[in-house]
DNA sequence: GCGTACAAGCTTTTT
DNA sequence: GCTTGTACGC
């Protein structure tokens, strides 16, 4: 390795060659940060600093991987393999797992997903006898998840007064006896959540401070990418473990900060000059990502927050391309106006599919762009939404294996123990869910013992013997489980469980797509099992089970995705970049969202979340909204996000009608309320006035080849596209027929509704045959 | 105990 | 519009 500061410009080689002491590192977006991050690691390597000394924390297993392979290139050996580089999850899983009999855990334990804990919720309200209306389980969860990210334990919780009172107004009283069993369930099963693992770290740092010394002395140098996402039990094993020496180094920027809802504290960042008052800072400010005006838009922007630290990001690249605000009707028609424009685009500039993203606020936004991009046949990847562990199909297998692992997973016995149908139904398992939780055992030790204790249990003969056959799998498997590899014992698994049978019969798309899931997971254990002998791990399914309520998607990413366009939340985007960049669905109460318009701490992580989306492009953005759109199934009006208001207009272009685009020309006033106006006196004038709103017979059907009607249609039929009829919803629909160049086409108006008056007349048009 | 039919609720973002 | 939960009949 020549010389590691090539390269790096004079902000980043000091972040780079200053190891001792507290640093902070400001980055940007785009300005390197990763980069700095890789080099400060290979550049204490290459001192000599052993790589088991070095922590290093990230928030994704995708970026810690990213690091790993990139340090492992710019060094040519492998000594990235022995740093302790993961998400702050997965790796203090590893520490208690090494620790765990301290907690009264075995070493084994489950960590359950929030289905799991959601689960366990619902028969926590259930039992307690509660309203599972005012106890709604994600809000429940949400509470508990907030309180131990604060390291409030349920004790603490139970006896503070100014919490229950809080409780007390929101009139569940009962939450503080939910949080108790929850943890105690927890306990009892030998399982920890996702907020128990760093939880139960500090508990341990807390209680036994020989086992913080320890780790304090085993770790020379801590390093923490984004940092501004830390919540309070993060920065706490943060601070905890650089106690002795300061080696830390943050790297963050405060405005990408989009994780508050997680409990994230921005003021960990902004305030790590109190912490560790000897500290360097370095801001990272040159963007090398994007052209200027993106930048410059980006900049705009975020400068309406004021909760921030101040810092000027610059970009040396090409002024480039002015960011396009581009206006659909429906939502539907945004996904034809983006997907056409991507097409068109990737032809004329040719680009690969890979070069596009599709953004946006919500999940439930994916659907319609996937039907767009199906339609032109552009090849797309959505990221995100349901992830391929938390499929039940995958859940119910691993639920399987994590029985044999942990006897005690009631959640994991829950899924299973009817799972295919063994005639175990409703009425037995309440029998035993009620038998196990009076004597404090786990549903396992109760049908192992059924027999025994049927004099209580009443069960009959038939239903014994089925818990039986049950048992019989179960134990014949957790028998062989230490002598077999992970993938030979899911494999077995999968056929005596008849879970594999299950799968295989079935023959519609959805059954036939689970049976390849499964397929799927078993051969990611052969690999894993291949990985682990290769590297001389183990290949136990305990060993392969420890991580793997860890992983999520993104973190198996095959060579068939590469060149697809990406479709995702601007939440699962952060750290990415593409060269053109869609932003959908800019529209108030979508974006920013509805739920949290009235705090202005809220608007400021949306507008946060905004200056992610626009940074995430290298050389183009479009933003996109629609004026009215589905929601719960009926189209709902929308009205332009505030956002696009915020856009310094000097860095914008409108493209959705080029007839305003001349009028627009002198720069005094809001650029975007005058287009804004413009567009409802010009759309709206010439379209007749109707009186009665109930008869809408102003619109009468004729034969058209008016090419200025065509050109009004969305320019995927242009193309020669095939479009389905959709319907409309609540819109009065016309149908004429009429010819178009090579196509026969049935045009379909529709009328939508606003503000209780007919203002809006557009047309589609469905090509029926081609000719 | 199982499968089907209908109703209700729902949409912030994730390790 | 879609998914999940419940009620009812077999």
């Amino acid at each position: 390795m020549s010389n590691l500061f090539e390269g790096l410009n004079e902000a980043q080689t000091q972040a780079v060659k200053n190891t001792l002491g507290p640093s902070l590192v400001i980055a940007g977006a785009g300005s390197g940060k990763t980069r700095v991050l890789t080099y400060r690691i290979a550049h204490l390597l290459e001192q000599g600093v052993k790589p088991s000394r070095i922590l290093a924390l990230t928030f994704t297993n995708k970026a810690a991987r990213e690091m790993k392979d990139r340090i492992h290139n710019l060094l040519n050996d492998d000594s990235a393999r022995y740093l302790w580089m993961g998400t702050f999850h997965s790796i203090f899983a590893r520490i208690l797992r090494a620790e765990s009999d301290k907690l009264g855990y075995p070493s084994d334990y489950t960590i359950y997903d929030s289905v799991d804990s959601k689960s366990l919720l619902k028969s926590i309200i259930k039992e307690l006898k509660l309203d599972d209306k005012i106890y709604k389980v994600g809000d429940v969860l949400g509470r508990i998840s907030s309180a131990k990210n604060k390291l409030i334990t349920p004790q603490v919780y139970y006896h503070d007064e100014r919490i229950r009172q809080t409780d007390q107004v929101h009139r569940r009283p009962m939450l503080a006896d939910i949080f108790k069993l929850y943890a105690s369930r927890c306990k009892k099963s030998g399982a920890m959540d996702f907020d128990d693992l760093l939880l139960n770290t500090n508990i341990l740092f807390r209680d036994f401070p020989d086992v913080l010394a320890k780790y304090q002395h085993r770790f020379d140098y801590i390093l923490v990418d984004e940092y501004q996402d830390t919540n309070f039990a993060q920065y706490l094993i943060v601070k905890k473990l650089a106690q002795s020496h300061n080696n830390v180094c943050v790297v963050g920027d405060d405005a990408q900060s989009i994780y508050s809802f997680r409990g994230a504290m921005i003021e960990n960042i902004l305030n790590f000059k109190n912490d560790y008052p000897d500290y360097s800072i370095y801001k990272l400010e040159q963007n090398y990502r994007s052209t200027q005006n993106i930048v410059n838009a980006a900049n705009s922007v975020i400068e309406k927050n004021n909760d921030q630290i101040r810092k000027t990001v610059y970009s040396k690249k090409e002024i480039g391309d002015a960011i396009s605000i581009v206006k659909s009707l429906t939502d539907i028609e945004e996904g034809f106006m983006v997907s056409s424009s991507i097409f068109d685009t990737m032809l004329s500039n040719q680009l690969q599919y890979s070069d596009f993203a599709i953004l946006y606020r919500t999940n439930a936004q994916s659907r319609i762009f996937e039907e767009a991009l199906r339609k032109r046949n552009i090849p797309y990847k959505v990221y995100g939404s349901i992830s391929f562990y938390q499929r039940k199909e995958i859940k119910d297998m691993l639920a399987y294996l994590r029985l044999l692992v942990n006897p005690k997973d009631d959640e994991a016995f829950k899924r299973i123990i009817n799972y295919p149908a063994r005639g175990i139904g409703k009425t037995t398992l309440g029998k035993l869910e009620i038998f196990a939780s009076e004597r404090d055992i786990s549903l396992w030790e109760t049908i192992v013992n059924a027999a025994s204790y049927n004099n209580i249990l009443k069960l009959n003969n038939g239903t014994l013997s089925k818990l039986h056959k049950f048992t019989e799998i179960i134990v014949g498997f957790q028998q062989k489980t230490p002598s077999m590899d992970a993938y030979q014992l899911a494999l077995e698994m999968a056929s005596a469980s008849g879970v594999m049978k299950d799968l295989y019969n079935g023959t519609t798309p959805e059954e036939r797509s689970k049976y390849e899931n499964l397929e799927e997971l078993l051969n990611g254990m052969r690999d894993f099992v291949d990985a682990a002998r290769e590297e001389g791990e183990e290949t136990t399914l305990n060993h392969y089970l420890e991580n793997v309520s860890l992983l999520t998607d993104t973190d198996k990413e095959k060579d068939e995705d590469r060149n697809r366009v990406s479709i995702m939340t601007i939440h699962s985007a952060k750290g990415l970049e593409f060269r053109h960049v869609y932003i959908a669905g800019c529209e108030e109460d979508l974006f920013p969202s509805g739920m949290v318009k009235d705090s202005p701490k809220g608007l400021e992580e949306e507008r946060r979340l905004f200056y992610v989306a626009i940074t995430r492009a290298m050389e183009k953005v479009t933003l996109s909204y629609a004026q009215s759109r589905y929601r719960w199934g009926t189209p709902t009006d929308c009205s332009p996000s505030r956002f696009l208001r915020e856009i310094d207009v000097d860095y914008i272009e409108w493209t959705d009608d080029p007839r305003l685009q001349k009028t627009a020309e002198t720069k005094t006033g809001n650029l975007f309320q005058r287009k804004e106006a413009a567009n409802r006196s010009t759309q709206f004038a010439p379209q007749p006035k109707i009186g009665n709103r109930n008869r809408n017979v102003n619109i009468k059907p004729k034969i058209t080849t008016d090419p200025n009607f065509i050109a009004d249609a969305p320019d995927a039929i242009q193309q020669g596209m095939i479009i389905e009829h959709q319907r409309f919803g609540k819109g009065k629909v016309v149908h004429i027929e009429g010819e178009m160049p090579n196509k026969k086409a049935t045009v379909f108006f529709q009328q939508i509704k606003q503000e209780k008056q007919l203002l809006l007349k557009f047309a589609k048009l469905r090509i029926v045959n081609e000719l």
